[in-house]
DNA sequence: TTATATACATACATTTCTGATTGTATATAA
DNA sequence: TTATATACAATCAGAAATGTATGTATATAA
């Protein structure tokens, strides 16, 4: 083997990015080795550790992936004007979420390593800190919807804007572990919908 | 050293468990050795492989102990006629729920590890499916509580009572989660009691 | 055209963890 | 009272993973 270009080189990147993929979703981040990534891209320890120091990295880069477009899609969505009114854009957002989880095989599998197999110690601390954070902004973005909604006699009498958002925070990021928990059993999976729309016409007039 | 009472033995194996209970959540379950819980337990390795077969052994044995008690405690707060109206049975299990992570250190820790610190992958993937019939478990008492409360007329109108369950438990579901996700910012854990009461008065008449 | 940096593969040294084995003092059963 | 099983400690061999060091062909810059 020799040198490759450069497009050739970022093209092997992705190939080890999209290999640790699969790898921590079958055998989880911790279990996962710098060999297992190889061998799944297709090259050798070496050329994983020429692109990225440590699997951790490899981990940070595979989630930026999916997070960064992630947060325009919250703000996109939820606050957008033109897509409907308030209550109802706070449903599609949640709708199209889980649309992503069906559709989107990258995003499906980065957001079930993210739930359920990966722990979050050390270095992965942080990981939790920073999802929290976009857990802040969504909610505030929540709340701001749910703010315009009330302005526009829209929500049912006597209910609190942040209140509600709490709610449909706590409901939403829920949805998204359970839909992975329950993978057998189609228990959330085929409902998913239903729940939705049931949890917004909660609190509509 | 020598053969220690059966007594003594018995302590030993229960200091064992504590022992990986607390090297779990500090070191997540897959950084944690046998010789780190070992030396937290003030034995030696042989002691743990005397009374355990693996770590996985371990961390059975330490669940256990937290999620037997769990499964009576659904039941008889949920169920139980004499605990006040459905609404408030369901309000006062999730309150219940939440102060018992404020208080027992050994539940505490548990749930962490089981929410945070370990990875649901090869033979922990049973334990996610275990904790999903316990869900359903949970489910169905949701249920039965709501189809109650409808026919005592303490539900609003046209709220069914399945659908109503399954908002619930999603919503019970993350409050968990996040009160761990939360730990420094204390966006979640000073506002559980009012998220619990505001999710129950949603659907009151 | 040539020197150099690049994009890996290969090989090696070291650490770490596990599981099995062996040793042993003593509680307990007979 | 004595034989045996128990409850560990201590030791050892092996596998596995990491990180580094080295080799090398070639893309690329000069």
């Amino acid at each position: 083997m020799a040198r490759k270009t450069k497009a050739e080189a970022q093209l092997t990147r992705q190939q080890i990015i999209d290999a640790a993929r699969q790898t921590f979703v079958k055998r989880g981040v911790s279990r996962t080795t710098m060999e297992h990534i190889a061998e799944t891209a297709g090259v050798t320890r070496g050329a994983v550790y020429w692109h990225f120091a440590s699997k951790t990295d490899v981990f940070f880069a595979m989630r930026d992936q999916v997070a960064l477009p992630l947060l325009d899609r919250i703000s996109h969505t939820l606050l957008d004007e033109e897509r409907g009114d308030p209550l109802s854009r706070i449903e599609t957002y949640m709708q199209e979420t889980m649309e992503l989880l069906a559709t989107d095989a990258v995003a499906r599998q980065t957001y079930e390593i993210i739930t359920s197999k990966c722990e979050y110690v050390y270095e992965f601390a942080g990981v939790r800190a920073q999802m929290m954070q976009c857990g802040h902004d969504m909610l505030a973005k929540l709340t701001a919807a749910y703010s315009r909604a009330k302005d526009k006699g829209l929500l049912r009498q006597g209910l609190e804007p942040a209140a509600m958002a709490l709610d449909t925070f706590a409901f939403s990021f829920s949805l998204i572990h359970l839909w992975f928990a329950d993978s057998e059993k189609k228990l959330i999976r085929t409902k998913c919908h239903d729940m939705i729309k049931a949890h917004i016409s909660l609190r509509r007039l």
